[in-house]
DNA sequence: GATGAATGAGCCTTCATTCAT
DNA sequence: GATGAATGAAGGCTCATTCAT
């Protein structure tokens, strides 16, 4: 259900997707989507935070098990293109709410907010690390680490399929890891 | 009029953006927008067009009168970062546009991606007289213009306005130049 | 302008004839219309009065100057079929306002109704003239006259112009006459 | 449902009647009617059909079980008289739909007319068999069988009510019969 | 007096949500 | 718990009417 629901969200607008679609393509009767999410909003949330919640995690285990700052960095990378190559829905909602400013009911901007600094804490820790290392050199970690996740996106939409997940990863890992490496 | 609804379609999803409040935010009556768009998406993407024809425009004037290819590229960084701190809601706009996959009116969808495209050559343009120069390598450049694209987005939306404006030149154009450079 | 408006009002419902249009067709801005009429009915009701007058005062001429009563209703249902083939529209619009009710705003209904009466009596009064000299025998003299007036209606309805006013007149007259014609 | 929404329409103009009102005096939510109608037109034309194909059945029904033509034919006049006396809004709208010219979605037109030739026919058959039998003589059958039908329209339209149904059939029987029986 | 751009009241229609089965 | 017919709040859109030019 929430599967069918991301599929439909991620390629229509909010209001374009309807509740009988939704129950339709989940081959559910429409009340039964009320017996589980008490509005279209809330079913929408739970699709955005069941994609990225997955991401995170996965991401949290590539950190670990790797010393190497430019190879668990290479590893991340590699794993948000498989993720979003297989979840092409997911990565277009996660766009959407990315371009987001204030808007929505609070108790979920904040969840997303958490999520998306969860995500990049992942990716920053890693960048500091290479720092310590005396590897890398970064002007701000954070947004660096935003830039980073976000050519990943950049990447998606620009291939139209045509780029392989392991090209999207060379090219984004040569531009980037040049860019950050201490130059010597 | 086009000004205030880029504002509001900015800042909420379609469906929360009322007639009503365009209306009474731009001071005219709600029958007066239908006198100049045919009816809300009509409107929406007359928004959406009016913001990237006016930053293509702008763009295509920047990589004029100026040689060097690196020095063109930070122009063109910097102009984008402006026009998107001068116009937040554009820059949100876009971010959505270029999210979707195949959707919409097929007519706007493509001239969208015509927009998009002729935006993309300008960079794209830049970089490949850079390695006729001898100065950049690049693999595939269309890729690489669209990733330096992206990062203006990536920067502004994980800035919050505590970074200026050359700052985020400077991170980027660091970032990206290393990357594309030619190694000598 | 009272012309186009009838064309227009009797072709199409009252909602579907535009006030634009109406002032298109009639050569003339749409704010002048509301220099001689208050509003939308009062054009409508302009258009229908001014139909049923006219004919109306036909009507009255014709009945002098003719001494037979056959002679008299046959000149009267041809001047009302010669009337209706030149003004096709009122004789639409008169059906509509036949078919109503109690409806619409007393104050035309009740000028209506007096202009139908007025109608009616004319040829009622031959009728009756006919009764008296012994050549008519009639029951309800009043819906003997109405049924005479709407077999031009029915008649033009079902002819979509193939038959001739001439043939029309004859036939009415014929089921008329023989219907009224006291049996000898 | 559709008995009420025939009671609205043929005592108002279309655009005087609101689904607001159809709903309330239905008795059902607004959103319910349209379930089982399009639109406003749909439900509109659903009446007006509605109310044709049930005369036109039972009239189909009058003209079996009956020899001598005059007599059917004043079953059929009966039977059109009591159906409208029951139901004063169908008569009504039916007149509108008569009166129209070309106007409408041809779907809809093309449907009335064939409801109406089949409604015509069956009265002119009953016609022309007189001719066999050499009871009538008609010029145009068609022409006249739509000017008995249209006797009962005119006849209701004036009566207001005042006339029992039993005397209409009377007037227009002794009038349409003389009409059209053949001189001995 | 004529005009037509601007207006907003009003209505049709949609669709998220409910609830009886 | 599942369903989908019924609902009505809400909003897009139309078009008669106004009024500054």
């Amino acid at each position: 259900m929430i599967e069918e629901a991301a599929r439909l969200f991620s390629s229509k607008r909010f209001d374009e997707v309807l509740m009988d679609d939704i129950a339709q393509q989940a081959g559910v009767g429409k009340g039964t989507i009320y017996t589980y999410f008490a509005d279209k909003e809330e079913l929408y949330f739970a699709v955005v935070f069941e994609g990225i919640s997955q991401l995170n995690e996965k991401l949290q285990q590539k950190v670990n098990g790797q010393r190497d700052p430019e190879k668990k960095l290479r590893r991340m990378v590699h794993h948000i293109v498989s993720f979003f190559n297989q979840n092409r829905f997911f990565f277009r909602l996660m766009s959407i709410e990315d371009g987001k400013s204030e808007g929505g009911k609070g108790e979920n901007r904040k969840r997303w907010l958490e999520e998306r600094r969860s995500q990049l804490e992942a990716i920053e820790g890693v960048l500091n690390d290479g720092v310590d290392e005396g590897v890398f050199a970064v002007g701000n970690a954070r947004l660096e680490a935003a830039i980073l996740r976000d050519m990943v996106r950049s990447a998606m939409i620009h291939s139209d399929g045509d780029i392989s997940g392991d090209e999207m990863t060379d090219t984004i890992m040569r531009i980037f890891l040049r860019g950050v490496r201490k130059e010597s």
